[in-house]
DNA sequence: CCAGCTGACGTTTTT
DNA sequence: CGTCAGCTGG
């Protein structure tokens, strides 16, 4: 129980639930208890599947009977999908009062708050957010701006300069211990890295734009400097609760977050589980959750054990994996549901086989009567999928895959979407340089100069028509100043929305795609996916926000008007597939050096992350799960050639008890339950033909 | 100064 | 496989 409860400030007011909540008989006893939490500091450890969605959205729904209006309850949850089920669900609870609850993600709260409160603290609210691959191309500009674009051959990438960034952003390591930790190589550099990063910071600020980084560092800063302590104090009383899901995937910065805004009270409800936290690579750090009840002295811990997911069988595999675990909240999963088939551990002879084992074995289940969309097959990285990707299109399986390369990433996207945010943020230094380069005869001298011509009137969009390109240009020069004219006039006479944006850009866009890109057909078939989604925007501010901070998850689900298909088999990274659950579960690839990734092995924390993706994975099946490895990868590397394959280490001795092992004959694709035949211990003929390759 | 070609390389996960 | 840096011909 909270030591101090902070009492609820009088602003009760009436409220009218569809229906008189019965805490007791609609919840288990932990979960009643976390609901029903009075004020103060709350920590949930909520294990996999024991119904921690449900438990906050009837704490949500507890508050509002509360009389706590529901405005003024903020719910942070990972993805905006998931706040939205939540209010969704906590809607049929109390109804529609608990539609003005906010809820979101960090960044798209953050970047509400700044817009609003943003220009008092100098961050002018037309700004534009830079993605992830935006960040980079900038840095790359900056890297440029210092000189260091072909000193060195040695000198670090875009990617490793952002990554180390961010990385310090949002942990508070410094850089030179983030390079000694990750890139010893690169520790000579520490200083230059420094110059890069403030040329970068500048360089951001002077053209309005703000990464995803900055969203959250802007949020903490107004929250924590002491000039900006009169904002500070508002954004702060914004909210007289809030509820925190996925905790253990936050890192300091977000934290840091949390504290400034509970300033005024300590009403704050986090939810998470240890053994899932995936995100480490992000700066997410399991201290958070491990460490709140000594943030937040007097917090209550709610433990859920119970699971209402997974058959027993499965509970024990998943149970026994991430036993081996270094540090975490002791929590043992169990369930009431009787019987169940142990999940399956199935050795193909290569990926091949494993693709049909998995392809046959879901039209199986599908006769049994398991619809596709209750089916996921989910693997360590994107494109591990490639092989079944195929395989299935072949088979007339409709799949949609989560996670992976998004299309609004691919390079023909990015451009149309260039043209929009100049005209949004004319200062958009990134959106310029990219546009410019599209243009037959201009390119890095030409782009660099135009846009100093451009800094140098201040940004006035007018000064890029009085640009004097080199004769090369002069064509494709007039043709984007009349471009761009157009859009500005559609956009001032009020006639322009985001997708006749797009179309007017196409006129002349289309053009160039088809002579720059090979595979045209499906690229601009994504252009009338990306017009077609704009169409649901209402202005073109709210549609750029939008496809950055919350870019659609699978590369169907935005099909045109109607659903291409109903039931769908879901592909999926394993990171994507967090918080959700399927009938039957299939894990591909579970090979040393896959899965865990050879790249994590030198690194004790990064294993254990990997262990917890793994349990991830396995505690997202209801009823069936099967875990395949290919005992022979053909490995494109050196040589071409196949080598022996280990099971991931993470199913040991004791894991694979758990398990019904199949292995599959190189003859024959019928599985064989409970077949007691171990897989070979070497392949001899694998070990000859190599003896010969080199 | 641009654009097209070649060879080398490294390859996760996401807001 | 796809990207990217570097080179070269125009």
């Amino acid at each position: 129980m909270s030591s101090d409860p902070i009492p609820y400030p009088a602003r009760v007011r009436e409220v009218t639930p569809r229906r008189a909540v019965d805490f007791a008989a609609e919840l288990n006893e932990a979960q009643r208890k976390a609901a029903t939490h009075p004020d103060g500091p709350l920590l949930i450890v909520a294990g996999a599947g024991t119904g921690k969605t449900r438990t906050l959205v009837y704490r949500v729904a507890h508050l509002i009977e509360r009389g706590v209006p529901a405005e003024r309850i903020l719910l942070l949850t990972f993805t905006r999908r998931a706040a939205q089920e939540m209010l969704a669900r906590a809607e049929k609870l109390v109804g529609s009062t608990s539609r003005a609850v906010h809820g979101g993600t960090f960044h798209g709260t953050a970047h509400r708050l700044l817009r609003r409160f943003g220009p008092e603290a100098g961050i002018a609210n037309d700004f534009t957010i830079l993605d992830q691959g935006d960040a980079e191309d900038l840095m790359q500009l900056s890297r440029a701006a210092c000189g260091f674009a072909d000193k060195t051959k040695r000198f670090p990438k875009k990617e490793t300069l952002h990554h180390v960034y961010s990385r310090h952003v949002n942990t508070g390591i410094p850089v030179g211990a983030i390079l000694r930790e990750e890139y010893p190589r690169f520790v000579e550099f520490d200083e230059d890295f420094g110059t890069v990063f403030a040329d970068y910071t500048a360089r951001k600020q002077g053209r309005n734009l703000l990464d995803y980084d900055d969203l959250l560092l802007y949020w903490a800063m107004l929250l924590e400097t002491p000039e900006a302590r009169v904002i500070g104090d508002r954004v702060g009383a914004l909210y007289d609760h809030i509820l925190v899901d996925e905790y253990q995937d936050t890192n300091v910065l977000q934290s840091r977050i949390l504290k400034g805004m509970c300033r005024v009270h300590r009403n704050l409800t986090v939810v998470g589980d240890d053994a899932q936290s995936i995100y480490a690579f992000r700066g997410a750090t399991i201290r958070n959750i491990l460490d709140f009840p000594r943030d937040f002295a007097g917090a209550a811990v709610v433990t859920l054990e119970r699971n209402y997911r997974s058959t027993q069988p499965i509970l024990d595999a998943s149970n026994t994996l991430i036993s081996r675990a270094e540090e975490r909240f002791t929590k043992e999963l169990y369930t009431t549901r009787t019987g169940g088939e142990r999940p399956w551990l199935v050795t193909a002879q290569d990926d091949a086989q494993q693709t049909r084992f998995v392809v046959d074995r879901i039209l199986e289940l599908h006769e049994q009567g398991t619809p596709l969309r209750e089916m996921a097959v989910l693997f360590r990285a994107g494109y591990m999928s490639a092989d079944l990707e195929i395989e299935l299109t072949a088979r007339n399986i409709p799949f949609e895959k989560w996670g992976g390369l998004k299309f609004l990433e691919a390079a023909h996207v990015k451009d149309v979407l260039a043209f929009l945010r100049v005209l949004e943020n004319p200062r958009d230094e990134v959106s310029w340089y990219r546009l410019l380069n599209l243009m037959p005869g201009i390119g890095e001298t030409t782009a660099r100069r135009a846009i100093e011509a451009l800094a140098e009137r201040g940004w006035n969009p007018e000064a890029f028509a009085d640009f004097a390109p080199p004769p090369r240009a002069r064509e494709a020069h007039e043709q984007l100043v009349a471009l761009l004219r157009a859009l500005r006039r559609a956009d001032l006479e009020g006639t322009a929305g985001v997708a006749q944006d797009i179309v007017r850009v196409r006129t002349m866009y289309d053009g160039i795609l088809r002579a720059r890109y090979d595979r045209e057909e499906p690229r601009l078939a994504d252009l009338d996916r990306l017009q077609a989604i704009a169409d649901g925007f209402p202005s073109r501010t709210d549609f750029l926000a939008a496809i950055t901070l919350d870019p659609p998850a699978s590369s169907t689900d935005l099909g045109f008007g109607a659903e291409a298909e109903d039931d769908t088999l879901v592909l999926s990274t394993v990171h994507s597939a967090k918080g959700k659950e399927w009938d039957a579960v299939f894990l591909i690839w579970a090979v040393d050096g896959w899965f865990p990734m050879s790249r994590a092995l030198g690194d004790d924390d990064q294993i254990e992350e990997e262990r917890r993706l793994m349990y991830v994975a396995l505690t997202r099946a209801r009823d069936h799960l099967a875990v395949t490895h290919p005992f022979n990868v053909y490995q494109t590397r050196r040589g071409a050639d196949y080598s022996l394959a280990q099971l991931s280490r993470f199913l040991d001795r004791g894991v694979v008890r758990c398990f019904q092992q199949v292995v599959l004959e190189s003859t024959e694709t019928v599985p064989e339950p409970d077949a007691p035949a171990a897989p070979p211990v070497v392949d001899l003929r694998a070990i000859l033909r190599g003896r010969f390759g080199a």
